[in-house]
DNA sequence: TCTGGGGTCCTAGGACCC
DNA sequence: TCTGGGGTCCTAGGACCC
Protein backbone atom coordinates (compact mmCIF):
# COMPACT_ATOMS: atom_id res chain seq x y z
CA UNK A 1 0.00 0.00 0.00
CA UNK A 2 3.15 2.07 0.02
CA UNK A 3 2.70 4.13 -3.20
CA UNK A 4 -1.26 4.36 -2.61
CA UNK A 5 -1.09 8.14 -1.93
CA UNK A 6 1.39 9.07 -4.35
CA UNK A 7 0.25 11.82 -6.89
CA UNK A 8 4.53 10.29 -7.88
CA UNK A 9 2.39 7.11 -9.61
CA UNK A 10 3.95 6.35 -12.89
CA UNK A 11 2.14 9.39 -14.50
CA UNK A 12 3.24 12.32 -12.21
CA UNK A 13 -0.04 13.98 -12.83
CA UNK A 14 -0.98 16.31 -10.20
CA UNK A 15 -4.67 15.41 -9.08
CA UNK A 16 -7.50 17.12 -10.80
CA UNK A 17 -10.94 17.29 -9.35
CA UNK A 18 -13.05 15.76 -11.90
CA UNK A 19 -16.78 15.58 -11.89
CA UNK A 20 -18.83 12.83 -14.23
CA UNK A 21 -22.09 13.46 -14.76
CA UNK A 22 -24.71 11.35 -15.98
CA UNK A 23 -28.19 11.48 -16.90
CA UNK A 24 -30.70 9.10 -15.54
CA UNK A 25 -32.09 6.89 -17.86
CA UNK A 26 -31.98 9.81 -20.22
CA UNK A 27 -34.12 9.00 -22.97
CA UNK A 28 -36.89 7.71 -20.71
CA UNK A 29 -36.58 10.98 -18.55
CA UNK A 30 -37.04 12.96 -21.57
CA UNK A 31 -40.04 11.03 -22.33
CA UNK A 32 -41.28 11.84 -19.24
CA UNK A 33 -40.72 15.72 -19.74
CA UNK A 34 -43.45 16.10 -22.52
CA UNK A 35 -45.51 13.30 -21.30
CA UNK A 36 -45.67 13.47 -17.70
CA UNK A 37 -48.49 10.62 -17.50
CA UNK A 38 -45.35 7.96 -17.95
CA UNK A 39 -44.02 9.37 -14.73
CA UNK A 40 -43.55 5.97 -12.12
CA UNK A 41 -44.66 3.86 -15.00
CA UNK A 42 -42.50 1.32 -17.34
CA UNK A 43 -41.59 2.71 -20.29
CA UNK A 44 -39.12 1.69 -22.84
CA UNK A 45 -37.46 3.95 -25.91
CA UNK A 46 -36.51 1.80 -28.67
CA UNK A 47 -34.21 2.48 -31.55
CA UNK A 48 -35.23 1.29 -34.94
CA UNK A 49 -38.75 0.72 -33.48
CA UNK A 50 -41.68 2.51 -34.69
CA UNK A 51 -44.96 2.28 -32.95
CA UNK A 52 -47.27 -0.76 -32.74
CA UNK A 53 -43.93 -2.48 -34.58
CA UNK A 54 -41.83 -5.47 -33.05
CA UNK A 55 -38.63 -4.96 -34.65
CA UNK A 56 -35.53 -2.53 -33.30
CA UNK A 57 -33.38 -2.33 -30.05
CA UNK A 58 -34.25 -1.25 -26.55
CA UNK A 59 -32.30 2.06 -26.17
CA UNK A 60 -33.16 2.98 -22.65
CA UNK A 61 -35.61 0.96 -20.33
CA UNK A 62 -36.75 3.00 -17.20
CA UNK A 63 -36.07 1.18 -13.64
CA UNK A 64 -39.58 0.48 -13.64
CA UNK A 65 -39.37 -2.15 -17.01
CA UNK A 66 -36.21 -3.22 -16.22
CA UNK A 67 -37.95 -4.86 -13.32
CA UNK A 68 -39.49 -7.03 -15.72
CA UNK A 69 -35.79 -7.98 -16.73
CA UNK A 70 -36.36 -5.28 -19.96
CA UNK A 71 -32.41 -4.64 -20.21
CA UNK A 72 -30.40 -1.86 -22.78
CA UNK A 73 -29.86 -3.53 -25.77
CA UNK A 74 -32.07 -6.29 -25.92
CA UNK A 75 -34.51 -6.50 -28.35
CA UNK A 76 -37.99 -5.39 -28.92
CA UNK A 77 -39.40 -8.81 -29.73
CA UNK A 78 -37.90 -9.74 -26.64
CA UNK A 79 -38.75 -6.50 -24.48
CA UNK A 80 -42.09 -7.41 -25.79
CA UNK A 81 -42.20 -11.17 -23.95
CA UNK A 82 -41.37 -9.82 -20.68
CA UNK A 83 -43.15 -6.60 -20.85
CA UNK A 84 -46.16 -6.57 -22.91
CA UNK A 85 -47.39 -3.07 -24.45
CA UNK A 86 -50.14 -1.63 -21.80
CA UNK A 87 -52.63 -1.08 -24.90
CA UNK A 88 -52.08 -5.11 -25.86
CA UNK A 89 -52.65 -5.92 -22.18
CA UNK A 90 -56.04 -3.50 -22.30
CA UNK A 91 -57.43 -5.91 -25.11
CA UNK A 92 -56.40 -9.47 -24.35
CA UNK A 93 -58.05 -10.89 -21.51
CA UNK A 94 -54.44 -13.37 -20.64
CA UNK A 95 -52.50 -10.41 -19.70
CA UNK A 96 -52.53 -8.17 -16.96
CA UNK A 97 -52.71 -4.76 -17.91
CA UNK A 98 -50.86 -4.19 -14.43
CA UNK A 99 -47.58 -6.54 -15.76
CA UNK A 100 -47.73 -4.32 -18.84
CA UNK A 101 -45.80 -1.19 -20.00
CA UNK A 102 -45.29 2.01 -22.37
CA UNK A 103 -43.34 2.09 -25.67
CA UNK A 104 -41.74 5.19 -27.06
CA UNK A 105 -39.79 5.25 -30.45
CA UNK A 106 -36.34 7.24 -30.12
CA UNK A 107 -37.09 10.82 -30.70
CA UNK A 108 -32.92 12.21 -30.66
CA UNK A 109 -34.03 15.85 -31.66
CA UNK A 110 -35.88 16.34 -28.69
CA UNK A 111 -33.29 14.76 -26.52
CA UNK A 112 -30.88 16.90 -28.60
CA UNK A 113 -32.58 20.01 -27.07
CA UNK A 114 -33.19 19.03 -23.68
CA UNK A 115 -29.70 17.74 -23.24
CA UNK A 116 -28.74 21.31 -24.71
CA UNK A 117 -30.24 22.90 -21.21
CA UNK A 118 -28.07 20.61 -19.31
CA UNK A 119 -25.05 21.19 -21.15
CA UNK A 120 -25.28 24.73 -21.00
CA UNK A 121 -25.59 24.26 -16.90
CA UNK A 122 -22.53 22.66 -16.94
CA UNK A 123 -20.33 25.17 -19.18
CA UNK A 124 -21.57 27.69 -16.26
CA UNK A 125 -20.79 25.36 -13.26
CA UNK A 126 -16.94 24.81 -15.15
CA UNK A 127 -14.48 25.88 -17.25
CA UNK A 128 -13.28 22.66 -18.65
CA UNK A 129 -16.23 20.43 -19.84
CA UNK A 130 -16.05 17.26 -22.48
CA UNK A 131 -19.26 16.39 -23.38
CA UNK A 132 -19.05 12.25 -24.45
CA UNK A 133 -22.27 11.87 -25.08
CA UNK A 134 -25.99 13.03 -24.87
CA UNK A 135 -26.38 12.39 -21.73
CA UNK A 136 -22.75 12.60 -19.95
CA UNK A 137 -20.01 14.99 -19.73
CA UNK A 138 -16.68 15.55 -17.73
CA UNK A 139 -15.94 18.63 -16.07
CA UNK A 140 -12.52 19.58 -14.39
CA UNK A 141 -13.46 21.94 -11.60
CA UNK A 142 -9.79 21.83 -9.88
CA UNK A 143 -10.08 25.47 -10.28
CA UNK A 144 -12.51 26.21 -8.77
CA UNK A 145 -13.54 23.57 -5.87
CA UNK A 146 -11.89 22.29 -2.89
CA UNK A 147 -11.96 18.44 -1.93
CA UNK A 148 -14.23 19.48 1.23
CA UNK A 149 -16.67 22.01 -0.92
CA UNK A 150 -16.88 19.70 -3.82
CA UNK A 151 -19.92 17.14 -2.52
CA UNK A 152 -21.98 21.25 -1.87
CA UNK A 153 -20.52 21.40 -5.16
CA UNK A 154 -21.76 18.74 -6.97
CA UNK A 155 -25.51 18.74 -4.98
CA UNK A 156 -26.11 21.99 -6.24
CA UNK A 157 -25.30 20.89 -9.99
CA UNK A 158 -27.82 18.04 -9.09
CA UNK A 159 -30.19 20.29 -7.62
CA UNK A 160 -30.24 23.23 -10.42
CA UNK A 161 -30.60 20.25 -13.36
CA UNK A 162 -33.45 18.83 -11.95
CA UNK A 163 -35.20 21.93 -10.86
CA UNK A 164 -34.27 24.10 -15.00
CA UNK A 165 -34.21 21.10 -16.65
CA UNK A 166 -36.51 18.21 -15.01
CA UNK A 167 -34.24 15.64 -15.69
CA UNK A 168 -31.99 13.89 -12.52
CA UNK A 169 -28.76 13.19 -12.78
CA UNK A 170 -25.98 10.83 -11.21
CA UNK A 171 -22.89 12.67 -10.20
CA UNK A 172 -19.49 11.10 -9.13
CA UNK A 173 -16.32 13.07 -8.30
CA UNK A 174 -12.59 11.70 -8.20
CA UNK A 175 -8.89 12.41 -9.26
CA UNK A 176 -9.43 10.92 -12.29
CA UNK A 177 -11.71 10.65 -15.44
CA UNK A 178 -11.69 6.77 -15.18
CA UNK A 179 -12.64 7.16 -11.07
CA UNK A 180 -15.09 10.13 -11.87
CA UNK A 181 -17.07 7.66 -13.93
CA UNK A 182 -17.19 4.50 -11.93
CA UNK A 183 -18.37 7.27 -8.87
CA UNK A 184 -21.28 8.27 -10.94
CA UNK A 185 -22.26 5.11 -11.71
CA UNK A 186 -22.27 3.54 -8.14
CA UNK A 187 -25.42 4.59 -6.93
CA UNK A 188 -27.39 5.09 -9.31
CA UNK A 189 -29.93 6.67 -9.86
CA UNK A 190 -29.84 9.85 -8.32
CA UNK A 191 -26.59 9.17 -6.86
CA UNK A 192 -23.58 11.46 -5.72
CA UNK A 193 -20.44 9.96 -4.77
CA UNK A 194 -17.55 11.92 -3.56
CA UNK A 195 -13.79 9.69 -3.85
CA UNK A 196 -11.07 11.44 -2.42
CA UNK A 197 -7.37 11.04 -4.11
CA UNK A 198 -6.30 8.55 -1.25
CA UNK A 199 -9.49 6.19 -1.75
CA UNK A 200 -9.23 6.10 -5.01
CA UNK A 201 -7.77 2.45 -5.09
CA UNK A 202 -9.71 1.17 -2.20
CA UNK A 203 -13.03 2.29 -3.71
CA UNK A 204 -11.95 0.08 -6.91
CA UNK A 205 -10.66 -2.87 -5.32
CA UNK A 206 -13.72 -4.82 -4.48
CA UNK A 207 -15.54 -3.84 -7.97
CA UNK A 208 -15.99 -6.25 -10.92
CA UNK A 209 -13.21 -5.99 -13.37
CA UNK A 210 -16.48 -5.47 -16.15
CA UNK A 211 -16.93 -2.24 -15.07
CA UNK A 212 -13.39 -0.52 -15.47
CA UNK A 213 -13.88 1.84 -18.44
CA UNK A 214 -12.37 -0.68 -21.42
CA UNK A 215 -13.15 -3.84 -20.48
CA UNK A 216 -15.86 -5.11 -22.07
CA UNK A 217 -17.29 -8.89 -22.30
CA UNK A 218 -14.53 -9.96 -24.05
CA UNK A 219 -11.88 -9.09 -21.90
CA UNK A 220 -13.81 -9.68 -19.11
CA UNK A 221 -13.94 -13.46 -19.92
CA UNK A 222 -10.44 -13.15 -20.95
CA UNK A 223 -9.49 -11.63 -17.07
CA UNK A 224 -11.68 -14.16 -15.54
CA UNK A 225 -10.11 -17.34 -17.27
CA UNK A 226 -6.71 -15.62 -15.91
CA UNK A 227 -8.33 -15.61 -12.54
CA UNK A 228 -8.45 -12.03 -12.27
CA UNK A 229 -12.07 -11.18 -11.23
CA UNK A 230 -12.45 -7.74 -9.50
CA UNK A 231 -10.41 -4.23 -10.06
CA UNK A 232 -8.39 -5.50 -7.18
CA UNK A 233 -7.11 -8.63 -8.78
CA UNK A 234 -6.68 -6.40 -11.89
CA UNK A 235 -4.27 -4.16 -10.16
CA UNK A 236 -2.60 -6.57 -8.55
CA UNK A 237 -1.41 -8.43 -11.56
CA UNK A 238 1.76 -8.58 -13.32
CA UNK A 239 2.29 -5.71 -16.01
CA UNK A 240 4.25 -8.15 -18.04
CA UNK A 241 1.63 -11.14 -17.86
CA UNK A 242 -1.15 -8.18 -18.68
CA UNK A 243 0.79 -6.95 -21.53
CA UNK A 244 1.40 -10.07 -23.17
CA UNK A 245 -2.44 -11.17 -23.44
CA UNK A 246 -3.67 -7.68 -24.10
CA UNK A 247 -1.11 -5.14 -25.36
CA UNK A 248 -0.84 -1.21 -24.56
CA UNK A 249 -4.75 -1.91 -24.08
CA UNK A 250 -4.57 -4.21 -21.20
CA UNK A 251 -1.53 -1.80 -19.00
CA UNK A 252 -4.13 1.23 -19.82
CA UNK A 253 -6.84 -0.73 -17.89
CA UNK A 254 -4.54 -2.23 -15.43
CA UNK A 255 -3.47 1.66 -14.53
CA UNK A 256 -7.21 2.55 -14.57
CA UNK A 257 -7.91 -0.33 -11.85
CA UNK A 258 -5.23 1.11 -9.75
CA UNK A 259 -6.65 4.32 -9.88
CA UNK A 260 -4.02 5.80 -12.31
CA UNK A 261 -5.38 7.62 -15.38
CA UNK A 262 -3.48 9.86 -16.73
CA UNK A 263 -5.78 11.50 -19.40
CA UNK A 264 -6.79 15.17 -18.80
CA UNK A 265 -10.26 16.67 -19.26
CA UNK A 266 -9.96 18.10 -22.79
CA UNK A 267 -13.61 19.18 -24.79
CA UNK A 268 -13.85 17.02 -27.56
CA UNK A 269 -12.44 17.69 -30.85
CA UNK A 270 -13.84 17.12 -34.62
CA UNK A 271 -14.87 14.20 -35.92
CA UNK A 272 -12.74 11.49 -37.61
CA UNK A 273 -15.81 10.08 -39.13
CA UNK A 274 -19.32 10.47 -40.23
CA UNK A 275 -21.42 7.56 -40.95
CA UNK A 276 -24.94 6.46 -41.39
CA UNK A 277 -26.27 3.05 -41.16
CA UNK A 278 -29.78 1.55 -41.92
CA UNK A 279 -31.22 -2.38 -41.09
CA UNK A 280 -33.57 -3.99 -43.39
CA UNK A 281 -36.40 -5.31 -41.54
CA UNK A 282 -35.33 -8.47 -43.01
CA UNK A 283 -32.70 -9.70 -44.79
CA UNK A 284 -32.46 -9.00 -48.60
CA UNK A 285 -30.88 -10.39 -51.25
CA UNK A 286 -32.57 -7.69 -53.67
CA UNK A 287 -29.81 -5.86 -55.71
CA UNK A 288 -31.98 -2.29 -56.52
CA UNK A 289 -33.16 -2.53 -52.58
CA UNK A 290 -29.42 -2.70 -51.46
CA UNK A 291 -28.30 0.01 -53.93
CA UNK A 292 -31.28 2.04 -52.97
CA UNK A 293 -31.03 1.83 -49.45
CA UNK A 294 -26.85 2.66 -49.83
CA UNK A 295 -27.94 5.67 -52.29
CA UNK A 296 -30.15 7.40 -49.82
CA UNK A 297 -27.52 6.59 -46.54
CA UNK A 298 -24.63 8.27 -49.21
CA UNK A 299 -26.91 11.42 -49.47
CA UNK A 300 -27.14 11.65 -46.00
CA UNK A 301 -23.69 11.63 -45.21
CA UNK A 302 -22.67 13.82 -47.79
CA UNK A 303 -25.38 15.97 -46.83
CA UNK A 304 -24.09 16.25 -43.32
CA UNK A 305 -20.42 16.31 -44.18
CA UNK A 306 -21.34 19.31 -45.99
CA UNK A 307 -23.21 20.77 -43.29
CA UNK A 308 -20.82 20.07 -40.29
CA UNK A 309 -17.95 21.72 -43.46
CA UNK A 310 -16.12 18.24 -43.50
CA UNK A 311 -14.04 17.32 -46.67
CA UNK A 312 -13.60 13.46 -46.81
CA UNK A 313 -10.47 11.68 -48.45
CA UNK A 314 -12.22 7.89 -47.68
CA UNK A 315 -15.67 6.75 -48.15
CA UNK A 316 -16.40 3.14 -47.18
CA UNK A 317 -19.64 1.07 -46.56
CA UNK A 318 -20.23 -1.65 -43.97
CA UNK A 319 -22.13 -4.34 -44.78
CA UNK A 320 -23.97 -7.15 -42.51
CA UNK A 321 -24.79 -9.96 -43.61
CA UNK A 322 -27.01 -13.05 -41.70
CA UNK A 323 -26.37 -13.95 -38.90
CA UNK A 324 -24.21 -11.19 -38.13
CA UNK A 325 -21.22 -11.05 -39.83
CA UNK A 326 -19.92 -7.47 -39.91
CA UNK A 327 -17.93 -6.74 -43.49
CA UNK A 328 -16.41 -3.06 -44.16
CA UNK A 329 -14.72 -2.06 -47.29
CA UNK A 330 -12.97 1.04 -48.02
CA UNK A 331 -11.45 3.49 -50.25
CA UNK A 332 -9.70 6.39 -49.78
CA UNK A 333 -9.14 9.29 -52.96
CA UNK A 334 -5.97 10.95 -53.56
CA UNK A 335 -7.38 13.76 -52.01
CA UNK A 336 -10.04 15.37 -49.76
CA UNK A 337 -13.32 16.64 -51.38
CA UNK A 338 -16.87 17.15 -50.48
CA UNK A 339 -18.69 15.84 -53.55
CA UNK A 340 -21.89 13.68 -52.95
CA UNK A 341 -22.13 12.24 -56.41
CA UNK A 342 -18.29 10.98 -56.14
CA UNK A 343 -19.52 9.53 -52.76
CA UNK A 344 -22.11 7.86 -54.16
CA UNK A 345 -20.87 5.92 -57.22
CA UNK A 346 -17.49 5.20 -54.69
CA UNK A 347 -20.24 3.42 -52.22
CA UNK A 348 -22.21 1.69 -55.21
CA UNK A 349 -18.47 0.18 -56.29
CA UNK A 350 -17.91 -0.86 -52.86
CA UNK A 351 -21.20 -2.85 -52.63
CA UNK A 352 -20.71 -4.67 -55.77
CA UNK A 353 -18.22 -7.14 -54.12
CA UNK A 354 -21.99 -8.41 -52.25
CA UNK A 355 -24.29 -8.26 -55.10
CA UNK A 356 -24.89 -12.05 -54.49
CA UNK A 357 -25.38 -11.92 -50.56
CA UNK A 358 -28.32 -11.68 -48.55
CA UNK A 359 -27.79 -8.13 -46.43
CA UNK A 360 -29.30 -6.92 -43.31
CA UNK A 361 -28.02 -3.79 -42.64
CA UNK A 362 -26.03 -1.76 -44.53
CA UNK A 363 -23.52 1.47 -43.52
CA UNK A 364 -22.19 4.14 -45.46
CA UNK A 365 -19.31 6.08 -43.76
CA UNK A 366 -16.96 9.19 -44.88
CA UNK A 367 -12.85 9.27 -43.05
CA UNK A 368 -9.74 11.00 -43.23
CA UNK A 369 -11.93 14.51 -42.58
CA UNK A 370 -10.49 17.77 -43.03
CA UNK A 371 -11.95 20.66 -41.84
CA UNK A 372 -10.60 22.84 -43.82
CA UNK A 373 -12.36 26.47 -43.71
CA UNK A 374 -12.14 26.36 -47.42
CA UNK A 375 -15.32 26.66 -49.15
CA UNK A 376 -14.60 24.63 -52.17
CA UNK A 377 -17.18 22.11 -53.24
CA UNK A 378 -15.52 19.47 -55.01
CA UNK A 379 -12.64 18.19 -56.49
CA UNK A 380 -14.30 19.28 -60.00
CA UNK A 381 -12.19 22.33 -60.30
CA UNK A 382 -8.87 20.25 -60.49
CA UNK A 383 -10.37 17.35 -61.92
CA UNK A 384 -10.94 20.03 -65.24
CA UNK A 385 -12.41 18.49 -67.76
CA UNK A 386 -13.16 15.07 -66.96
CA UNK A 387 -16.47 16.02 -65.04
CA UNK A 388 -19.28 17.37 -67.21
CA UNK A 389 -21.15 17.69 -64.50
CA UNK A 390 -23.00 21.33 -64.92
CA UNK A 391 -24.40 21.28 -61.57
CA UNK A 392 -20.76 23.02 -60.53
CA UNK A 393 -22.88 25.53 -58.82
CA UNK A 394 -20.50 26.15 -55.80
CA UNK A 395 -17.31 25.76 -57.94
CA UNK A 396 -15.80 27.85 -60.08
CA UNK A 397 -12.86 27.81 -62.09
CA UNK A 398 -10.71 29.66 -59.43
CA UNK A 399 -10.93 26.87 -57.02
CA UNK A 400 -8.08 25.07 -59.16
CA UNK A 401 -5.27 27.07 -56.89
CA UNK A 402 -8.11 26.65 -54.07
CA UNK A 403 -6.41 23.48 -54.10
CA UNK A 404 -3.56 24.79 -51.56
CA UNK A 405 -6.34 25.89 -49.36
CA UNK A 406 -7.40 21.65 -49.32
CA UNK A 407 -4.33 21.88 -48.13
CA UNK A 408 -4.23 23.40 -44.90
CA UNK A 409 -3.90 21.18 -42.33
CA UNK A 410 -5.20 21.59 -38.44
CA UNK A 411 -3.41 20.52 -35.62
CA UNK A 412 -3.00 17.04 -36.61
CA UNK A 413 0.28 16.46 -36.84
CA UNK A 414 -0.08 12.76 -39.02
CA UNK A 415 -1.88 14.54 -41.65
CA UNK A 416 1.37 14.51 -44.00
CA UNK A 417 0.31 17.43 -46.14
CA UNK A 418 3.12 17.85 -48.63
CA UNK A 419 2.10 15.33 -51.34
CA UNK A 420 -0.81 17.56 -51.71
CA UNK A 421 1.44 20.07 -52.22
CA UNK A 422 2.38 18.73 -55.77
CA UNK A 423 0.46 20.36 -58.86
CA UNK A 424 -2.83 18.76 -59.16
CA UNK A 425 -1.35 16.35 -62.07
CA UNK A 426 -1.01 13.07 -59.97
CA UNK A 427 -4.29 13.52 -58.36
CA UNK A 428 -6.30 13.51 -61.39
CA UNK A 429 -4.57 10.30 -63.05
CA UNK A 430 -5.42 8.66 -60.15
CA UNK A 431 -9.24 10.29 -59.84
CA UNK A 432 -9.95 9.07 -63.34
CA UNK A 433 -10.13 5.72 -62.14
CA UNK A 434 -12.96 6.50 -60.16
CA UNK A 435 -15.35 7.79 -63.22
C1' DT B 1 -37.63 -13.19 -32.54
C1' DC B 2 -34.04 -12.69 -36.10
C1' DT B 3 -29.41 -7.56 -31.60
C1' DG B 4 -30.16 -0.12 -33.57
C1' DG B 5 -27.22 3.51 -34.84
C1' DG B 6 -23.62 6.54 -33.94
C1' DG B 7 -18.82 6.81 -32.78
C1' DT B 8 -13.32 5.86 -31.13
C1' DC B 9 -9.10 3.41 -30.97
C1' DC B 10 -6.03 -0.51 -31.83
C1' DT B 11 -3.87 -4.23 -34.43
C1' DA B 12 -2.31 -6.93 -38.25
C1' DG B 13 -0.83 -7.65 -42.76
C1' DG B 14 0.32 -6.05 -47.42
C1' DA B 15 2.17 -2.59 -50.69
C1' DC B 16 5.61 0.37 -51.42
C1' DC B 17 9.74 3.24 -50.60
C1' DC B 18 14.50 3.98 -49.10
C1' DT C 1 20.14 -12.22 -56.87
C1' DC C 2 19.64 -12.34 -52.08
C1' DT C 3 19.43 -10.35 -47.37
C1' DG C 4 18.27 -6.99 -43.70
C1' DG C 5 15.85 -3.19 -41.66
C1' DG C 6 13.01 1.04 -41.10
C1' DG C 7 9.09 3.72 -42.23
C1' DT C 8 4.47 5.10 -44.10
C1' DC C 9 0.05 4.38 -45.89
C1' DC C 10 -3.81 1.53 -46.77
C1' DT C 11 -7.54 -1.80 -45.76
C1' DA C 12 -10.10 -4.97 -42.74
C1' DG C 13 -11.56 -6.45 -38.55
C1' DG C 14 -12.39 -6.28 -33.64
C1' DA C 15 -13.32 -4.44 -29.05
C1' DC C 16 -15.43 -1.01 -26.78
C1' DC C 17 -18.55 3.03 -25.48
C1' DC C 18 -23.13 5.39 -25.23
Amino acid sequence: MSGDLGTLGTDATPDRVVCHVDMDCFYAACERLREPALEGQPLVVGMGYESAETHGAVATASYEAREFGVESAMAISEALERLPRKVEAARDPDLDVERAGFYRPVDLDYYGEVAADVKALLHDAAEVVREVSIDEAYLDVTDRVDWDEVERFARDLKERIEAEVGVVASVGVAPTMSAAKIASDYDKPDGLVVVEPGEVREFLAPLDVAEIHNVGPVTARQLRDMGIETAGDLAAADPERVRERFGERGLAVRRYARGEDPREVTPVGEPKSLSRESAFTQATDDGERKREKVRALAADVADRAQREGALYRTIGIKVVTPPYDVNTRAESLPGPVDDPDLLESTALDLLEEFDDDRVRKLGVRVSKLDFAESDQASLAGFEGQSSGAADGATTDSATADGESSVASADDDPDTDERERADPAAEGQRSLREYE
